[in-house]
Order: C-alpha cells, then structure tokens, then sequence
DNA sequence: GTAACTGCAAAATATTTGCATCCTT
DNA sequence: AAGGATGCAAATATTTTGCAGTTAC
C-alpha cells in the first residue's frame, strides 16, 4: 500500500470517528483495490492471516452505519458491499450509479458513469432511492 | 378459494408438469392473493396447519426453476418472491416491471404497469436483464 | 486510563441433504 | 404400481451475542 493510500484510509476513518485499526485498514484497502463488490466471503479466504468472522461481520456493519460502503442489491442470497462515494453521509446515502452483475464470474461493478434514468411511479408511490441492477456479461468476460 | 382460482392454479401447475399438491396449490393461492412480494417466513407463520420448512424451500424453488415465480433483489439478506407473467418461460424470464420496497412496512411490491426505461452501459458490457428497485414510502403507507 | 475494538466460544437462525412414508397420476 | 412430493431428523452454513483480553487515543 502505497503511504497515500495509507493516508486517505486514515482520512476516512478519522471523519468517521472511528479509530484507525489493522483490520479496518486493511478491509479498506481490499475495497480500494477491488474493481468490484466485496461480499462477506472475500474477506475470509485471505492468503496468510485471515481476519475473524466475526470482526469482519461487525466492521461491514460499521462501514455501512457510518455510510462507508452500501450494499448491493441481488437475487441470490450473498450481501455485496461497495465503498461509497465521498459525500454520503451516515444514513444518507446518494448512490445513483448503476450496478452491473456478470452472469459469467459473478463479480458486481458499480457503473460510476452511469446515471439512473428518472423513474414514473404509480400514484401514490413515493420514491427515495432507485437501485439498478444490470446482469448480464461483463467486460473482462466478453 | 373460488373455482375459477383452483382452476386456474392447476392449470399453472399442469403447464409445468408439477403434479397437483395441497402444498402447491395453498402456496399458489397465497401468491395470486398478496399485493406484495413473499418470502420464505410468510409461508412459515400461517394461522392454522403450517407448512413444513423444508417443503417451503424446495416448492420456492421448483416453482423458480419453472418459471412460475420470481426472485426479488433486495438489499437485506431476505429472498423475497413473486409470480411471473404468464410469457415467463423455464429459465427464460421477462419481468421487465419495477419493484417497490417500502421502508415503512417492509412490503415488496411488482408494478406492472411501470416500464423499465432504457439503460446505456459502458462500452463491453452486454446486458441481459435489468432490476429497478425503488425504494421510498408506498400507497398504503402514505 | 478509558473507551473502543477484536477474537474466541457459544447461541440462535437459516439452509441443505438423506431417507422413509405418503400422495398423485 | 411407479414416480414424485412431503415430513422428519440431522448435517451444514450463516449470523448474532456475550464476554474477556487487547489496542487506539
């Protein structure tokens, strides 16, 4: 890790009121790293030392409390966590890209140049966040 | 359940070579009834003679292998299901409608009516299928 | 030093599998 | 009668909780 990265996962844990630890660090820098979504398993099966099941679950939990990550909708059963962009905030956030699944490998990108077209809805309905999600092949696949 | 509705469930049932069960059929209703989405519980905590946990999990998924319902995409962890239109084929779906969560009542509702607005993906991606899920305050809730 | 974080054990939930029995065709 | 469907028991897998020890500030 490079001592910029290493300063800008500190940046984002100290704006959090978080305290700057190994395991944080370090699954941060997992979700720097991933082009796609992280799902509870990639941080398991680590090469060398892996990190507890459980710290792993409370720290998810954390990112996404403090608006760090966000889930990623999907039909199958796994929860896929991707890092934010800089201006959500704790509850609140404003991720209107687009999310690609690949039917092929299975990973899931954020489409962060995509916007979410405006939606009609019925009457009645009203809408606070729209969440796509596109399957199909991706472009390390085709 | 009227006779038109037994009726119409087995023929769902025989269209897909399903034999017709007490199971299936009480499932199917409980389906064609609901505005919104169901999942695995609802089927769990019937007033009455409940269904087993384990034949809940595996009509669920006979009926998702025919066809005859659909997966939801969610961002919690639960699976939520919903039947299909009558075009949806085995392994061949055509939901091209807009899912509604509600944040207040937790219910998921198809809207039928709604059209999915066309998406532009980035070059190399080739979509297969698209989910739009809203999320926001529903009719009932308003 | 204190509060927050982590890791182990164990509890609680959720899902899958095997097999004997029952029901539909 | 035969094959498929169900229900029970039990094996797995997943997630949550409690608590004692450790680390960050």
């Amino acid at each position: 890790m490079t001592a910029k990265q290493q300063e800008r996962i500190e940046q984002m844990l100290r704006l959090n009121k978080l305290s700057v630890t190994e395991t944080r660090t370090k699954m941060l820098e997992m979700f720097l790293q991933s082009k796609s979504a992280l799902e509870h398993a990639s941080f398991e099966k680590l090469n060398g030392k892996a990190f507890d099941r459980v710290t792993i679950y409370r720290t998810l939990q954390t990112f996404l409390d403090k608006g760090i990550v966000h889930k990623i909708p999907t039909t199958d059963t796994s929860v896929r966590y991707a890092l934010c962009k800089s201006d959500c905030k704790e509850h609140e956030h404003h991720d209107h890209h687009i999310h690609f699944q690949c039917d092929n490998c299975g990973s899931t990108t954020c489409l962060d140049g995509t916007d979410v077209p405006p939606i009609q809805l019925p009457n009645g309905f009203a809408a606070k966040n729209v969440e796509v999600v596109v399957s199909g092949v991706c472009k390390e696949c085709k």
